[in-house]
DNA sequence: ACAAAAGTGTTCGCTTTACACCCATGT
DNA sequence: ACATGGGTGTAAAGCGAACACTTTTGT
């Protein structure tokens, strides 16, 4: 076995999911080439030598959009395609998180010539794999609604119901049962009923409800689990 | 942003479960270091520059053990942890698999001294972290039994329903109700009745079932969905 | 005849689903 | 008064959990 020196760079990009106005965003920058037309791609870059990966993708994420996340989850280590990235071969590592966007607007810094949220809807073609990354990371998004209280970080800390299960209905892309899924939630006791409410023009005003998330963790501890199910 | 160069190696590792008389078994390297002690170890090694990361586990595992899989299932990437090889940064994707131990002894190869099944109960302390991985995909594993049959690729192509029983029993390491459980199986419908039985001593000879892959394949289609549950 | 393992149904409670009308506010 | 979005209950079906005796074979 005569050894060759390995010469594999190793990147982590990073898959940023908010939701605004009633749809599903993700966060891009504009990647700047030199001498290469401009494209669209996920925040994310090389590793370097003495930073850990979380370290890396949220340190990448501050520089290229300004934006920092308490919770980055690793999604999937992409390396089977070897010219997925034209400058020589690159293995990514590729971390997903949420947020809600109030409050979070993007600063391209100096990797970037622009950081924007883009609706899912009216993402255009990326650079690399990127396209196939966000396509797994909406897939695990999606699964991950349904068994773990995620919904919650996408929104305000009060919200009425209706954010919530149009939130569902936006990301899962189905119809929901307003009465079964208020009934299902509610039932996990992990909301919590504020006195405020919420007006919009017209319309009964609505109950405002926080995530209570000591309590969510304290029922995790023991034993119970958030699962919703749709047919 | 002044680049160095970047020095992070790249590994893959395999954790490769069978299940053999009532046990569930893990693939095990003794690793052989030049002037230092040997040290179990997950089959595993670093990435050449012209193989995908699936090829590179396969390689590995053939090379060091002699075995061969049709499927590994990407695990995690760890390269959070700077020295956990002391030979300098090394990020290793792990994969995990799964398969019928018979006919399968593992044959050393050149990278390794010996290849060996360890029951799950008896795995020694093992190099670097592989500790921490193998827990990793145990709980992997755990979770995948409850919603996709692996359970058939770890038994015999003919089996007893008792052999399916026990082999959640012990990977699970809780009692199973029988007839709910065979119930439940069967209500699946992808298990044939095969016209073999199997006597083993005394008792009642058991009618032997063969998993209809196809049939699975087919109902997963339909949106069907395998999936247990235990209290 | 006894020991050993395989095979088999029913009942109860809970969860899921389907479904339609009234309430509070703005215009 | 009407439009808009918020809030609520009940019945039927399906699923999961608990539970014990009979059958077939070897010794």
């Amino acid at each position: 076995m005569s050894k060759t020196l390995q010469n594999i760079k190793l990147a982590v990009d990073a898959i940023v999911f908010g939701y605004q106005q009633n749809e599903l965003n993700v966060l891009l920058i504009k990647q700047k080439f030199d001498g290469d037309t401009d494209q669209w791609a996920l925040p994310g870059g090389l590793v370097q030598n003495e930073e850990s990966l979380t370290e890396a993708v949220n340190r990448e994420l501050l520089e290229e959009t300004g934006i920092q996340l308490q919770y980055l989850e690793q999604l999937y280590t992409f390396g089977d395609q070897l010219d997925r990235d034209h400058r020589g071969r690159v293995v990514t590592v590729a971390y997903f998180g949420i947020v809600n966007p109030k409050g979070m607007e993007p600063a391209a810094g100096s990797d970037a010539d622009e950081a924007h949220w883009f609706p899912i809807s009216e993402v255009p073609i990326l650079a690399f794999d990127h396209t196939k990354i966000l396509d797994v990371a909406l897939t695990r998004l999606q699964a991950k609604l349904n068994y773990q209280p995620i919904g919650f970080d996408l929104l305000d800390e009060q919200f009425p119901f209706s954010d919530l299960e149009s939130l569902y209905r936006t990301i899962l892309g189905k119809e929901i049962d307003r009465r079964n899924f208020r009934k299902k939630i509610l039932s996990f006791g992990i909301l919590e009923e504020t006195n405020e409410k919420r007006k919009i023009g017209s319309g009964r005003p609505a109950t405002l409800f926080k995530f209570n998330k000591n309590k969510y963790k304290e029922l995790e501890q023991e034993g119970f689990s958030f699962e919703i199910k749709f047919a």
